[in-house]
DNA sequence: ATGGCTTACAAAGTAAGA
């Protein structure tokens, strides 16, 4: 069994003991962090050695974004890639050998929110989002063979593409995170990687599912409007392996928390074995 | 359009998140 964790954790240095929270509940192999807002000579590494995740691949900076990938199992490679020409910490890919399963690369993604207006013209942060997904894009499209490669990919893609993947379909169709076009970037962009989403594969698209809930709601859990912005995909020698999903929302109700919650995504990888 | 909150930052108000 392999346990793939993602979250949105908004200051990794802030909520460290929310960390050591979801590591110790729910053990997972790996838990990629986004939004750590933290320079890497700055990471808390001596506190996830001494919860067992001695390996952690970092790409921060001060004050804004920043991923990490956290890992009990050794890290093969560790690649930092930026994106539309700046060095902003949105991106890091890892490799890792479960149990002689084979090489999986693992893609921890911060994707730009985009800001309020949701047209690029006069929103250089929503152009920016619309950039970003189209390098992604252009990326993937040049190396197909990868399709066919053991891959994961999570984090937080700033997006919520299907209807039922926001509170109000019909009231968020010009808000940034599920209007039209960013939702067809997003597609374009799964589709150029052979990207298959886990969370739809467990649970139906008539079902509402989300991972994130604003701080401004009175009563995050009474009024519900969520929308789903983290995601975990496969590439599809893994989808077979693919166990389950679980969203940890009851991480959104612990004191001082995060705005997204947890997503745990489990594998079984006899199932795909021999992996090419 | 939810925005009513929350974060980091050369610490008061600003930028950013989504």
């Amino acid at each position: 069994m392999l346990t793939i964790a993602t979250w949105n954790i908004n200051s990794v240095r802030l909520r460290l003991g929310l960390v050591e929270r979801v590591l110790a509940a729910f053990a997972p192999d790996i838990l990629c962090l986004q939004e750590t807002k933290c320079p890497d000579d700055r990471f808390p590494l001596k506190a996830f050695a001494a919860m067992g995740y001695a390996h952690v691949a970092t790409h921060g900076q001060r004050g804004y974004h920043g991923v990490a990938t956290v890992s009990r199992l050794p890290f093969d490679s560790i690649e930092r890639r930026c994106f539309c020409g700046k060095d902003d910490a949105r991106h890091l890919a890892t490799t890792f050998s479960p149990d002689g399963a084979g090489a999986i690369t693992l893609h921890n993604f911060y994707v730009p929110a985009g800001g309020d207006e949701p047209d690029p013209v006069t929103n250089e942060k929503f152009a920016h989002k619309l950039r970003f997904l189209d390098e992604l894009t252009g990326w993937f499209a040049g190396a197909p063979a990868l399709a066919a490669e053991p891959r994961i990919l999570v984090g937080d893609l700033n997006i919520a593409p299907l209807e039922h993947d926001v509170w109000s379909h019909r009231r968020l169709l010009k808000v940034v995170s599920h209007t039209p076009i960013e939702v067809d970037r997003l597609r374009a962009m799964q589709s150029a990687g052979g990207w298959i989403d886990v969370m739809r594969a467990h649970v139906p698209e008539t079902e509402k599912l989300f991972t994130w809930w604003s701080y401004r709601a009175h009563d995050w859990r009474l009024s519900n409007r969520g929308r789903r912005l983290d995601h975990v995909w496969v590439s599809p020698p893994l989808a077979p392996c693919s166990t389950g999903i679980s969203v940890v929302d009851a991480a959104r109700a612990w004191e001082r928390p995060s705005d997204h919650a947890p997503v745990l995504a489990h594998f079984d990888l006899r199932r795909c074995r021999p992996l090419p």
